[in-house]
DNA sequence: ATCTCCGGTGATCACTCGATAAACTGATCC
DNA sequence: GGATCAGTTTATCGAGTGATCACCGGAGAT
């Protein structure tokens, strides 16, 4: 890349790196080889990623389950960075527009064979950040798409959804997140077109909000709005 | 519980089992500890498990791996059993009717902790039996339900439904799916109302599929059709 | 009673795993 | 140029893995 010593012998591995830079290829190469192999992916072949010898690992990380830790929070905190609050509640935009927006932005950040390997992996373990992200989806997004759905169709906005409308989100999300699973997990084949995929799923969720949302509540309710 | 033997010695261990009941002894239980621990579960703690040692186990398979591809079996044969063909085909019902009650049945086969786990755990490695259930599932399942959602709304019903089409069964699908994995492998907490779910799920997607179905053709996007 | 068959056990091998301690090496400071 | 510090390696440990072998012992057949 950088040549700033011209007359440097070309080495196959060029080793001595900074501390920092060191740790972070540990935690990037972890996060590839974890996706592939399980965390039961060893130390070993995660040296040998890096070219380097399996002891210096524990010069950066006390032990495998801390490395594994820092792969976990690199991983869960990576779709965050989006800011979705403000897109999903800037009422100045159609609703659909907004909906569709969103999941195509979401969808870009974790609908990769590395974050949905990780993810499931560490859901299958049961830890509690992955318990952590399932409620963070669930206040951050659905609860935010639920109150503007019901904001939209002229419904009373309540604090807190109803379990009901708050299961039709659920599935609704799943389905979503679901393609990614096929298509990054099981390499099964896929409509390429997401955003018409995600555009599909919101019709009919949209469709069929209004329907639910009057069974759960005693309310009767006006049409929904024709989007522009 | 048997006190064929009266005068025997109560031993905490009945040994000496027949070769059959053995065997299927090591699947079961082998089931039980990968569906927990994922593959990297050890032949001793499964011989444990038994109340063997953990030699007698090459007694029955020559290698874990063939202990492994018998769960595999066991497990994605299971939900087979079913027999859904004749359910989801038998038009003297209403389709909603027979949707539901399909899902309420095929969900009760597979949403398990333990067959859940396990097909992830062996989706995440990626095995052909993997793919051939989506492939089934496919065929066998969401096509079947795209004929009869076609026949149901007067459309053409023709032989292969189209990606858009099948890509919107599958998020149904997929969405229903995924409530199983909340459930037994988040640990999250759900709808109790399993049937509610489905029924709810079933709605929106039975009022949105011809709205879909339509704009397949024809790409122009109308405005959301009011419910009743 | 004795023989024979076969389910089951004890001992062990080669290997891999995560982790530790000590030695080595290259860059930087005085 | 020598001291020093930090990044890296070599050697190794103890535990655990899948797998193999010789052997044991109880139940049924003769």
């Amino acid at each position: 890349m950088n040549r700033k010593a011209p007359n440097r012998r070309t080495r196959a591995k060029q080793k001595r790196l900074s501390a920092d830079d060191r740790r972070s290829e540990f935690v990037t190469k972890a996060t590839e080889l974890f996706a592939e192999e399980g965390f039961a992916g060893g130390t070993r072949a995660l040296a040998r990623k890096l070219g380097v010898t399996q002891p210096l690992l524990y010069r950066y990380f006390p032990s495998k389950d801390d490395l594994i830790k820092e792969v976990y929070r690199k991983v869960y905190l990576e779709p965050l960075e989006i800011g979705w609050e403000k897109l999903l509640s800037d009422r100045s935009r159609p609703l659909r527009v907004r909906l569709q927006e969103f999941y195509e932005i979401y969808t870009d950040a974790i609908f990769t064979r590395k974050w949905l390997r990780i993810y499931l992996y560490s859901g299958l373990k049961g830890l509690d950040i992955n318990r952590w992200y399932v409620g963070m989806v669930k206040d951050k997004i659905l609860t935010r798409i639920l109150r503007e759905c019901r904001h939209e169709a002229g419904l009373a906005v309540q604090s807190r959804p109803s379990a009901a409308e708050l299961e039709l989100a659920w599935v609704f999300h799943g389905g979503i997140f679901y393609y990614g699973v096929r298509k990054y997990i099981y390499d099964a084949p896929v409509l390429e077109d997401k955003a018409q995929m995600i555009s599909d799923a919101l019709d009919i969720f949209l469709a069929g909000f209004e329907k639910i949302a009057e069974n759960s509540a005693d309310r009767r309710r006006v049409p929904i709005k024709v989007i522009g």
